[in-house]
DNA sequence: TTTTTTATTGTTAGCGCTAACTATGCATAT
DNA sequence: ATATGCATAGTTAGCGCTAACAATAAAAAA
């Protein structure tokens, strides 16, 4: 179907490798020769196959990027920092959903290693997903996880601080006046999720205020989660004075049971979470928030990826921390603002 | 490096054509041989070369997406439901960015084409588009267009209807008393645009109110865009009451500018677009908008893109168009609820 | 003039896989 | 006993491209 070299050279009346010659610009090609060649190009509208190219240099230019959704806020623009970073090293990006399932995700994993792609950038779902990198990690794959480490792991990873970003969060909640602050978190299957209740620890510890372990509710990081977590907390008597989730979906399920009884933020209930949401930032800029610089942490993560694949990189792994910004707004105390302006 | 089909053959003591039948699940290979295969398989942990065996077949499982922005809240989305329909289909999804850059479409495109995807879906960055997506048309090549149509173009697409949508997110400001409607929107150069303008003047007609050239602005549809072209409005005498945006970024834009007056929504300016956002949808409801099933449409998209692989769809093309809704909140009247609770 | 160099082009082989065919051995039919 | 069929395995070739080497002709050096 698609016009072939051989199509080319035929056209220009030469063998395939003086036109292959001509494609990739290597020199010994008369100027002739060579203009006689692309205009059978031009003329064949020829396109080069990179498939037959990849297999024959087993470089395929192209890279896996693996998050476990791309229509969280989140990830979006973590995507587009790895895509831009792998655009300007000549690679592309085969983008997967895991949805947070394991086995979508290693389906996924086998697929993209079938692909032949040069290396991996993975958002893992949860720890369990070392099962499925480890065999991996077996061949020195070049990997790089993004914004989630893997316990006994050895790999390089980029990530941003949880465990001081849920700390500021949380001590700024208690320097508003909170005293008793649910946390909804994950089922401490992630790395995230278990440095972001370390900060929660911290803050609390540090103003002297006991740890309650019933004040921290295990819930999937989404939506319903958010909402069902939000629905325990409030069957507490007495109530939290504030809510701090674990990321920006569960807030959203927060907020519509919280609606749903009747309870305003911050009048009634204070609200914070991690992540930022640009819409909502500008929109209707009210949620205290910790922000996390999710296009760098795509780009750099790329970046970390092609040095491990130039083999620039050394056996040694490199971890990598962001710092997070502490967005204090009004969704915890009622002093700081109207919400709608 | 990585193990071949070769290296299991040679382990199983057979030929490599025998190992290929296993792998296929063929039959015509004796139980033990097969065994035998299967654990030489398992031994080297063997992955079959996609590439090669693409390069053999033709097929490649892989098809290109090319949005303008994956950050963009519409177009996750729209890149999750092709990207579901995909794998149910059984194929891998190569996502670039085109970031509404001509040029950087363009390259995607003959990258994917060497690449030798199987079908390509594109949210096209405008009309210009033509020109590039055209050149592949001629080789019928698999291709369906997602959100916007091109001009003098004759193939598959799916859109939604924006006329329609415009023109009831208009008589709804209408009906609560606007006379005075802005309208931002683009250079006249993207369909929905068009479309959206078409609705706008369609609602203006059927309650009397004169079309106003002055009151429609063109700009850039994103963030800065809306900024700068609700600076010009605001440079307006009279001020008008509302403004229609023509999308989700420019909204954003626009409410900075507003912000930066001193303006609030909707007490001194009604404020509406396209697109609806998700989190601003529940955790801070006031903007009315048209909601557009982007899921569905990324969804529908790939659908038809197999069919047209598959050879099931016939010569015609295909045109779908998707129907809004229009959800009215609080940003146009003062009267219909408290902006954040 | 003859040899050597240089510039240009062609040939061969193979990347990993599979379609299409061939070969082998054994069971059944004639 | 020979023919026929079937199950199982192997061989050959080629997908489109390029590395490595070989060949040719013209130019430069001897």
């Amino acid at each position: 179907m698609a016009t072939t070299l051989n199509d080319v050279a035929e056209r220009a009346g030469v063998s395939a490798m003086t036109a292959s010659r001509v494609i990739n610009g290597r020199h010994g090609v008369a100027a002739e020769t060579q203009r006689r060649v692309e205009k059978a190009i031009a003329e064949l509208d020829y396109v080069p196959n990179r498939i037959a190219r990849g297999l024959n240099s087993q470089k395929t230019q192209t890279i896996g990027l693996i998050v476990p959704d791309v229509v969280n806020p989140f990830f979006g623009p973590v995507v587009r920092g790895a895509e831009t970073a792998a655009r300007r090293a000549g690679y592309r990006v085969l983008l997967c959903n895991s949805e947070g399932d394991l086995r979508l995700e290693r389906e996924y994993i086998e697929d993209l290693i079938s692909h032949r792609v040069e290396g991996l950038l993975i958002a893992p779902v949860s720890d369990d997903s070392r099962h499925c990198v480890f065999s991996l990690l077996r061949g020195s794959f070049p990997l790089v996880l993004l914004d989630r480490t893997l316990p006994e792991s050895d790999c390089d990873y980029i990530v941003c601080d949880s465990a001081s970003g849920a700390r500021r969060l949380v001590e700024h909640l208690i320097s508003v006046g909170h005293r008793t602050i649910a946390h909804l978190t994950d089922a401490d299957d992630t790395s995230t999720g278990r440095e972001r209740l370390k900060g929660y620890k911290e803050a609390l510890a540090a103003a002297g205020i006991p740890y309650r372990e019933e004040l921290v509710f295990r819930t999937t990081v989404d939506q319903i989660g958010g909402y069902r977590a939000t629905q325990q907390v409030l069957a507490l008597t007495p109530l939290p004075t504030a809510i701090f989730t674990v990321n920006n979906m569960t807030v959203v399920g927060a907020m519509q049971a919280l609606r749903e009884r009747g309870l305003s933020v911050p009048r009634d209930m204070g609200l914070v979470c991690f992540d930022d949401v640009e819409h909502l930032a500008v929109l209707s800029p009210f949620l205290s928030v910790i922000n996390q610089p999710a296009e760098t942490l795509g780009g750099l993560g790329a970046q970390l990826l092609f040095e491990r694949i130039a083999g620039k990189a050394g056996p040694r792994s490199r971890r990598i921390v962001l710092q997070t910004d502490l967005i204090v707004r009004s969704s915890c105390c009622v002093t700081s603002g109207v919400p709608v302006r």
